[in-house]
DNA sequence: CATCTAAATGTTTAAATATTCATTGGATTG
DNA sequence: CAATCCAATGAATATTTAAACATTTAGATG
């Protein structure tokens, strides 16, 4: 079980509703076989930009993935990584094209260019808070 | 010291940012001569929509008002207060109607209708949590 | 393969925030 | 005007979150 696979699903259950703390969390995750300790979940948080408000733990506003690109990243998004300003995506072999051109036809403000080979991607952000905001976005699409 | 005045303070704090914590808060307030306590804030933080990121507290977004709008109410607007799903304004004697009118061309979500008399305008929301968002964005323009 | 390094996570505990219950100071009404 | 109600706030405290420090692990490197 990987960080950012753990990440994708506390967006998931975030986004269903209904978290109001940490340990809730911890304990929503342990249904999904899970364990993470509440620490962990406070890292994550800050790294996926979730913010608690009166009605549980929300993402900060950021424009939504349209449907087309939604469509490929979940069926062929696999990893998301950051180091600086750039973001590295791991698609299923031979699909990392097609993701990247749907990718650069988002537009984001984000995103300053890509390249894509085989089965990764560079992104290359104007610097490193717009590639985290980058990397929580796209976490969440993943399956 | 009213209580709106006091979170019209806090919006202003909050935005010129580096308000991490409450107790920053408090002491910040303390330097315009307001006083209130931990608790009185997080209440505060609460009703107006403000959450804690990683770079300080923040308003959750929503949109802004326009120019026209935010200069006649900087000017007029002189408390806001709701109850259930409606949002009372007091303006300065004269102004309700100009301010209701502006208000009206803003075309919020939050807002279903306003009526307005000399002093007062009478919004209805669609409900109450619309109305707690409406109060909070309006209390932002208070002088 | 031993060693080093860095990321990820855990443990402990401090700090920050929210809740509960109580008080106060207007309004409201009989 | 007393009695009552209610919004606003505070004090004490419980709960939640984050910091500081330690440990583990996987990959790099000699």
């Amino acid at each position: 079980m990987t960080k950012s696979f753990r990440q994708g699903q506390i967006l998931k259950l975030i986004r269903s509703g209904g978290i109001f703390t940490q340990d809730e969390l911890a304990r929503a995750l342990k249904e999904v076989e899970i364990d993470a300790t509440q620490v962990t979940l406070s890292r994550d948080m800050r790294e996926l930009g979730l913010v608690k408000t009166a009605d549980g733990y929300r993402q900060l506003d950021r424009d939504t993935p349209n449907m087309v690109f939604a469509g490929l990243a979940t069926e062929f998004l696999q990893d998301v990584r950051q180091a600086q300003n750039q973001v590295i995506l791991r698609t299923a072999p031979g699909h990392a094209n097609s993701v990247a051109v749907a990718l650069d036809d988002e537009e984001w403000p984000e995103i300053v260019g890509t390249i894509a080979g085989d089965d990764t991607i560079l992104i290359i952000c104007p610097d490193t808070a717009a590639a985290q905001t980058l990397r929580a976005k796209l976490i969440a699409l993943l399956g």
